[in-house]
DNA sequence: GAACGAAATTTACGCAGGTAAAGAGTTAGC
DNA sequence: GCTAACTCTTTACCTGCGTAAATTTCGTTC
């Protein structure tokens, strides 16, 4: 027996709201109107009921409630996977914009695979939200599912977004932007930066190779990049990082560039291969080994060394996609402007480049 | 327009079942049951619906199906924060298990805060979930809410567990066991371990706080804590560890020391002041600073130096606890018996300590 | 004190489907 | 060829609550 659990533990417990009218004496619309909004009954109505529900232990039923109404006050979201705190903090901004407005979130995670999209899709649909946002699985999502989804209600996209669904509204970091500030810096203080990649599974992943890219033309310099191969299947991004980054070391190679890596996991991983090999990215800002991220990661600065990074504004997108997506709620279907909102990545000066 | 979306894009829309019926040709109630389970209908029917469904587009209404049913298919998740691979890494193993079960997931997080808890405890209830697994806030967690958890329906505990719900359902590892192999390991190859405690929000860091004590008791050593005064207010662990350490060492002690983390958050910031004061951990493995952590987070093998720590079988954790939950769902009530189930922590030996 | 209104409450129906019991159709046995 | 025994389908009622329309209540005014 626990102590100080007594206080109402025992209350009766009611289950439908049909009870609860005659047990507090008040008709059951009326309780109805009241849980939708204590002020829409009158005062004395709501202090009786108010002291009725401390006497008994009830709670609506969230599916009946949910039934027959206009709105379900939640909205569905979507993350590729879980164990990448970039997404946990998009969740988290998400949620707490969406708790601001009033809305339960359900989220789902698509866990890599299309086919587990699909299905989170079709139950967010079935669940009537009010809406969604979708942080997609770049080219790999299932198209026709987030067509569906489209044309049946306010949808937004975060993170990336994939090329055939260049109609839907999007919120993200403006990548080209972002990792051409990267480029540029790098290039600014040494050597001509190297990119080093992933096998194209990560969504952005293609468009920051892209904006490198771009950048080196746009500065007449020569791009190289190393790491597109898959080394060893499903590894993290981190240790892809570090396996393919050390095979450069191995032979001897890289050993005195600037690596800007696809994206800060991978980062973790090039700064430990550099560890391996007794190298210290970032001590000589000019001529040594410097290595840069992508993305700003909660941990990057408790790296050793700390690392260089673009910082994405993740809380600004969350809020931004949640704002729009209210925005789209609200207006039901008469909103016809398509909306893409991209914010302006930092840099993050740190030790490593 | 996207091309390629054209298979079925544009399908007949239906929104009841009713609607699908005439449409078909098949009643209702035997959709119903095809929904439930496309083998409780005659194969004429099911081949007959199967083809219907080819041609419209139709979705059942997720509330209307589970409404008057006994079993929603559901079951509800908290866990306490998001930005902490640990508990992502420990929610994806039971989403996989539960959807391995046929169940649904529907996770809500507390965000640290036993309101935001309390209210997930009676969105899930609400919901009819045919059970709840949640990672409780420590002893902040709001205990009353526990019990009503507790009384309504089957109900697993994870990670930790408030003093107040002994009586609950639990998984999680062994922690006396975990921190207690760390504290002899570090013991017995060098000077007796510090232990680098953080503010006591965290919810297993007393319990790794009261195993280390007891362990060097134990040992007949002298325990020595530090880092329990809070710093800087709503520090990340990380930020804790760094300037709890770095505060040590600014002041010239425990540079040479075995430092015990309660946890590899915090261990990752203890690495960071290591390295700002030049020292190198576990570069000597007798006699020179050590540092080490608990849970194995996902990084630990890529920081530098390396991690040693003690592992937690998140997976193993996860799965119990659904597998735990599935016992108790099926046995409705009949289940009297109480279940512990802890899991040993294993050492991971690795670079700094 | 009766009539009038505005506000609050109740009546009555609907939502989208679950499910037990009744009905129809099919096969097996004689 | 007919009835018994099943299986599958349909009928009919139920779930827990939202909500528009109808009714009641109560305070005000004349």
């Amino acid at each position: 027996m626990p102590k100080g659990s007594g206080a109402g533990g025992e209350r009766p417990r009611l289950r439908t709201m049909e009870e609860l009218s005659v047990a507090i004496g008040v008709s059951r619309p009326t309780l109805s109107r009241y849980f939708q909004d204590p002020d829409s009954v009158s005062r004395s109505s709501r202090e009786r009921i108010a002291r009725g529900l401390e006497r008994v232990e009830y709670v609506p039923n969230f599916f009946a409630t949910r039934m027959n109404r206009k709105s379900t006050g939640m909205i569905g979201v979507i993350i590729p996977y879980l164990n990448d705190l970039f997404f946990t903090k998009l969740q988290q901004s998400i949620e707490f914009a969406a708790m601001e407005a009033g809305f339960t979130v359900i989220v789902q995670c698509s866990h890599t695979t299309p086919e587990v999209e699909a299905r989170a899709v079709e139950t967010l649909i079935s669940m009537n939200v009010d809406g969604a946002i979708v942080a997609p699985l770049g080219d790999n999502s299932d198209i026709a599912a987030m067509e569906r989804l489209n044309r049946r209600l306010p949808f937004v996209l975060v993170d990336s977004r994939p090329g055939a669904l260049s109609h839907v509204d999007y919120i993200g970091t403006e990548h080209s932007q972002s990792m051409g500030l990267m480029t540029e810096y790098l290039a600014r203080v040494g050597d001509p930066p190297v990119f080093l990649a992933m096998p194209r599974v990560n969504f952005n992943a293609l468009n920051h190779e892209r904006a490198y890219l771009e950048k080196m033309e746009e500065l007449g310099l020569e791009p190289q990049v190393v790491g597109t191969e898959e080394i060893e299947p499903g590894a993290h991004y981190e240790a892809h990082g570090e396996l393919a980054l050390g095979r450069e070391f191995a032979e001897g190679r890289l050993t005195d560039r600037s690596i800007i890596c696809v994206n800060d996991r991978v980062a973790i991983g090039a700064l430990r291969a550099a560890a391996r090999f007794g190298l210290d990215p970032g001590a000589r800002r000019k001529g040594g080994l410097r290595i840069a991220g992508h993305d700003d990661y909660p941990l990057c600065p408790f790296l050793v060394p700390s690392l260089t990074t673009v910082g994405q504004d993740v809380d600004a997108i969350g809020q931004a996609a949640v704002a729009r997506l209210m925005k789209k709620i609200r207006a039901e279907n008469s909103l016809t402007d398509h909306a893409v909102t991209l914010f302006p990545g930092v840099l993050k000066l740190r030790e490593s480049a």
